[in-house]
DNA sequence: CCCTTGACGAGCA
DNA sequence: CTGCTCGCCAAGG
């Protein structure tokens, strides 16, 4: 599998992703038979158009404590995710610390590899 | 070819 | 809870 290859399986496999529900990093990787690379997951979402089509909803993915990735202080990109999971009607917590965090319990989405 | 970077993950103190 | 270590691997300098 080359970087494209790799980049289109990203992609194909989180539009899988349900409304309302969230993944992580890692299962992604795990959903497309690389489960080292969540990384690399990372990176194909980064690299993303936003106005792709079909849209690729990739803020329903997030790090595997649930925590939404700052991306760095003076950057907004957690904020404009946090804003699109709640505008979608998923409860993200907001720590004292200014984390943004989803409860995995409630929209979590971790299907078994090779189930969908 | 070596070194450093990452929208990461898991384990441990 | 926070912070640190190690493993991971493609990309870029």
């Amino acid at each position: 599998m080359d970087s494209a290859e790799f980049h289109a399986a990203v992609y194909e496999t989180v539009r899988l992703i349900p409304a309302q529900k969230v993944t992580s990093y890692g299962h992604i990787a795990k959903l497309i038979g690389m489960p080292n690379h969540s990384r690399h997951v990372g990176q194909a979402l980064k690299f993303l158009d936003p106005a792709a089509d079909p849209p690729v909803p990739w803020y329903r993915v997030v790090s595997s404590s649930g925590a939404i990735s700052s991306r760095g202080p003076g950057t907004n990109g957690a904020r404009i995710q946090g804003d699109a999971l709640t505008a979608e009607g998923v409860e993200v917590t907001v720590t004292p610390s200014g984390e943004r965090k989803v409860d995995f319990s409630a929209f979590g989405w971790f299907p078994a590899p090779g189930t969908i």
